[in-house]
DNA sequence: TTATTGACTTTTTCTTTCAAATTTTCAATT
DNA sequence: AATTGAAAATTTGAAAGAAAAAGTCAATAA
């Protein structure tokens, strides 16, 4: 890494501090600089703009994500351990970032490409992760997955997506509590365990 | 039915149509009493206010599509059956009256309570005819179901999740075409066939 | 007594404007 | 190549005013 790089990172890492705590839209790139005790044109050499560089955080925070996680899942053989260890760790992440995920979330409206770019990453980084959950489990003959890929972007969006409603009903917009973060992991999980059930392998008599 | 009630389910029939096609943002008291050439105030006579009226409307759909729906599921015996019918009865209705229920999707931000009371009602009611499914299914040891109302509920909010999710990914805010409706029906069935092998009845060996 | 209305008031929404904050650029400097 | 201060360009937010819509009410008709 050069001192090009190293820089870089130290910016993404202060940026990092300020957009996980307060969000993008709440975070100036003047705060970023006097952290730094840089001049914030010196950012623009960096990076291009905002976007850019928030969208490089959230780069680089999803590949320690997926590293951690794929570290935790190395040695799990059982597709519902997996699972539920992804759903924990899933919840970890969204509880610590969640300022910096939310954006993403609701002002569909008008998200960068840039940033559409990242998000994309993010879940098809995830789906595989899942389908590998499967395709492992497909092998050993625990499970029993057509298309471990496909039946991945459904159990995630079903996932997801009950996050959506169990916030909607509780009528909570942001910043939701511990609490409210593990009724919706609990129910996740209550999925999961069904779910799971359904695709369960069994000998043909 | 007295006259009363005869002018109020008038008002009612004239306001759906407005309702459903512009939601009600986009629909003023004054072309709704233009179109029944009435005068705005004798709506007010019959309804305290827009939003009272905006809830009877609402209720009146859902009453209709609940009967419906119910009629059909009569002489349905096989759960998967069932369920499968209620999807597609869920789309057609969620494309029919798509600005009506909109509303009250988007901003969580401020739901008049009478507005909560009604979209309340009308998922209470979802549950409950999910659950039925379940327990009828349960006692023919069909399925396996501990909770039927619980699980009623996970189901649900999995399947109306994945409409979130995949209108997101799709960045689509308002009107969904008639391939993106399908597209979600399609997966939310997939999900569906899944969650019920997950809870089917096993004899214990 | 109930149903209906036109005219009126109040509230909400939309538009415009303008200053301040913030992003972004750039020529000069290390 | 890295860094900066100063300036240009853009975005945001508040304030003010106008327009539209919601909601009220005393008077009238049936």
């Amino acid at each position: 890494m050069d001192n090009h790089d190293k820089k870089r990172a130290l910016i993404i890492e202060a940026a990092t501090k300020r957009f996980a705590h307060f969000g993008i839209a709440k975070t100036t790139m003047t705060e970023i600089a006097k952290d730094l005790s840089l001049s914030k044109a010196l950012l623009y050499y960096y990076f291009p703009d905002k976007i850019s560089l928030y969208a490089a955080v959230l780069e680089s925070i999803a590949k320690k994500m997926f590293t951690k996680i794929q570290q935790g899942l190395k040695d799990m053989d059982i597709s519902e351990d997996a699972i539920l260890y992804l759903i924990d760790m899933r919840l970890a992440f969204t509880m610590k970032y969640y300022n910096l995920f939310d954006q993403g979330l609701n002002s569909l409206t008008e998200m960068p490409d840039e940033l559409a770019r990242v998000m994309q990453l993010v879940g098809n980084l995830e789906i595989k992760i899942l389908a590998e959950i499967f395709k492992k489990a497909n092998q050993r003959e625990e499970l029993r997955v057509e298309d471990p890929t496909q039946t991945a972007e459904i159990f995630l969006n079903a996932m997801i997506g009950m996050r959506f409603c169990v916030l909607k009903d509780k009528k909570v917009m942001f910043l939701p509590t511990k609490e409210e973060f593990d009724e919706i992991s609990k129910m996740q999980k209550k999925l999961a365990v069904i779910f799971l059930n359904g695709l369960r392998f069994q000998k043909q008599s």
